[in-house]
DNA sequence: ACCAAGATTCTCT
DNA sequence: GAGAATCTTGGTG
């Protein structure tokens, strides 16, 4: 299949909520040296500029969101709990600190590199247990995701959008049940509906 | 300078 | 289901 990037009018056509909506179905390539791995989005998550939640809410410029204040398609990578990593879609215009969290992935390409990164991830020592992943459970939450893809810290404030090795694929079917309910692992703003995914798809972190 | 909390995951019990 | 691992950020003194 040959490489088709969506570009930048993809990401700027919708707002935050809508476009986390629009991004489940897409496809998530990273062509790394070790290979090539990618997955289907089925699970997202909006973060508003209105919403405390949210990073960079009610402008809050920092050395970390500065990214999200950039164009739409802009990659905002940061390291939560010390040890994992999330990795969000930046929405909207320049100036508007909004961005959208991938939570997880079907997997259609790469999968034995991804069981390779999760494995033997710096610092842990693959015990007998643990030596077999699941399909199912190779991309099921943000920081899992993450691993699998081989996405680092290098991709924060990078752009999907031209010649990155990391880049989203149009969806080629149409998401039939997509269900909108409270987001996960929050305390603050929980209320808000943010949290997307596509129904009975057994690749979502939960719910 | 110190401290608490956080868009998580893994390992037991 | 509870607790740990681990470090950046932001608030307070």
């Amino acid at each position: 299949m040959p490489e088709e990037r969506l570009p930048l009018s993809f990401y700027s056509a919708y707002d935050t909520r809508t476009l986390a909506k629009k991004l489940l179905g897409c496809e998530l390539v990273h062509e790394s040296p070790d290979g090539l791995t990618s997955g289907i989005i089925v699970e997202t998550e909006a973060y508003l500029q209105d919403d405390p939640a949210c990073h960079a809410s009610f402008n809050r410029r920092t050395m970390r969101t500065e990214p999200m204040f950039g164009a739409a398609g802009t990659v905002y990578v940061y390291l939560i709990y010390g040890m994992y990593q999330c990795f969000n879609v930046v929405s909207e215009a320049e100036g508007i600190g909004e961005a959208v969290l991938i939570r997880a992935l079907q997997p259609t390409a790469g999968m034995e590199l991804m069981e390779l990164r999760r494995q033997f991830r710096p610092g842990k020592v693959p015990t007998l247990s643990s030596a077999k992943i699941a399909l199912k459970e190779l991309c099921r939450g943000p920081g899992k995701l993450v691993r699998a893809m081989g996405i680092e810290r290098d991709l924060h404030n990078t752009t999907l959008l031209t010649e990155g090795n990391l880049y989203l694929r149009a969806a080629n079917f149409e998401p039939s049940d997509i269900v909108a309910g409270p987001r996960i692992g929050i305390n603050v703003g929980r209320e808000l509906p943010y949290r997307y995914y596509i129904k009975d798809n057994i690749f979502v972190s939960k719910g």
